[in-house]
DNA sequence: CGCGACCTTGAGATGGCTCAATACCAGTGG
DNA sequence: CCACTGGTATTGAGCCATCTCAAGGTCGCG
């Protein structure tokens, strides 16, 4: 883990999360629609004509490289509003990650709206994504493992114990690993007690303050 | 470098710039204010009162671990506004990359512009985020530097010719590597007949083309 | 000319990747 | 009830890109 010498060690500050948007801020007036299981919800490089809530279930958003490297932007989860693009044109492709039920609206039904809250759902996704970006270009693997897991309770409101609706390769192309060192790094966490994990899709948070402190 | 199997390869497509915002776009009523060399513009957990634009120079957003790994966010180049927070506190510390001449206005004048200019900057930034995230994710290091010079020759509108304002560490922070790996990488690039380097901060785009692919 | 800041280069260490085998588990059909 | 299958997760062994540590080079400036 490389460190640079020439800025010094902080003090520990409480960490401003990034601001919660409340899901009933936005409400998005529209159609509901099931996706099942890996269906595509919408495409890169399609036009962006829609805009989308989460009722429930997760949604993933990402890009894939030429010869199939695949990243993970952004997961969506209930209440979330996403598909919100600048251009007309889709820069991500989003698909349900598990069956995910979706309110889908005309872009130009946001766009009337009260151009605040438009801003608001960009400024939060910037802030997620700008921490995105410390996790992927500073921190080591179980630092990315513990600050996603981490992050995962707080905009669940999950108590300690968390259901994963992802897979291994969900996690290992959100968080810029591999599936084979996102496990190793889950039962590493588990030897140092800091994470309890009873079927692979189900993690307790043993020791949440450590796991915090892995963040820094 | 890692190939997810799962995900087959596309065949390549335009990949759409983020969308361009025209520096006369946002106009900021405020005064203009001189930083010098590595000044400090507004630091993290300070009250975000003020917003900014950059006349001339470079301006670097970071935010630095508890044991002084430090990630750089976005540089700014003139033409861009920055400094606008979902909250109330920043998140991120800017300074001064090289002499910098910068706008700075009250957040209140800006907040009661219309609407859809602010939003029209949030999201900006955040493509560019979600950009940066999948570099640091996906790319190695021969693809990350590429893809930086490729992304600062369009947002300088040089020629083939670019000013680097950035020392080498900076470059190191936005993009997740360190320093002499940095380095080793230019030196690979002129080797391969991608780049030229005269004084090392003027780079030479030999072969644009061949770069851009680089970035798929 | 000498100093300091920055950059480059080398050699060795290592974290995470690749490839490959095995384990787990739910669903299906015999 | 059990064997089989396919998808998913874990584990192991070896490798490689990048990091670390260290030395040397370049260049602007006093």
């Amino acid at each position: 883990m490389q460190v640079q010498a020439m800025f010094s060690a902080r003090e520990a500050r409480p960490i401003a999360a990034p601001a919660r948007i409340e899901p009933e801020e936005i409400k998005l007036i529209g159609q509901a629609r099931r996706f099942s299981r890996d269906q595509e919800i919408y495409g890169e490089g399609e036009s962006a004509d829609f805009v989308y809530k989460v009722i429930s279930g997760t949604v993933r958003a990402f890009r894939v490289l030429a010869d199939g490297r695949r990243q993970i932007a952004e997961f969506y989860l209930p209440g979330d509003v996403f598909g919100v693009e600048a251009g007309i044109v889709r820069r991500t492709t989003a698909e349900a990650v598990s069956e995910a039920q979706v309110i889908v609206a005309r872009r130009s039904s946001l766009v009337a709206e009260d151009g605040a809250k438009l801003w608001r759902i960009a400024v939060h996704d910037l802030e997620r994504s700008q921490e995105h970006v410390l996790t992927l270009g500073r921190r080591a693997a179980g630092e990315r493992v513990a600050s996603f897991l981490v992050d995962l309770a707080a905009r669940t409101h999950a108590g300690e114990t968390l259901e994963l609706p992802f897979s291994r390769q969900d996690i290992a192309d959100y968080l810029g690993l591999t599936i084979e060192t996102v496990s190793r790094t889950f039962t590493h966490l588990v030897a140092q007690g800091l994470i309890e994990v009873r079927c692979c899709r189900q993690v307790r948070l043993a020791d949440p303050s450590a796991l915090h402190d892995l963040c820094e």
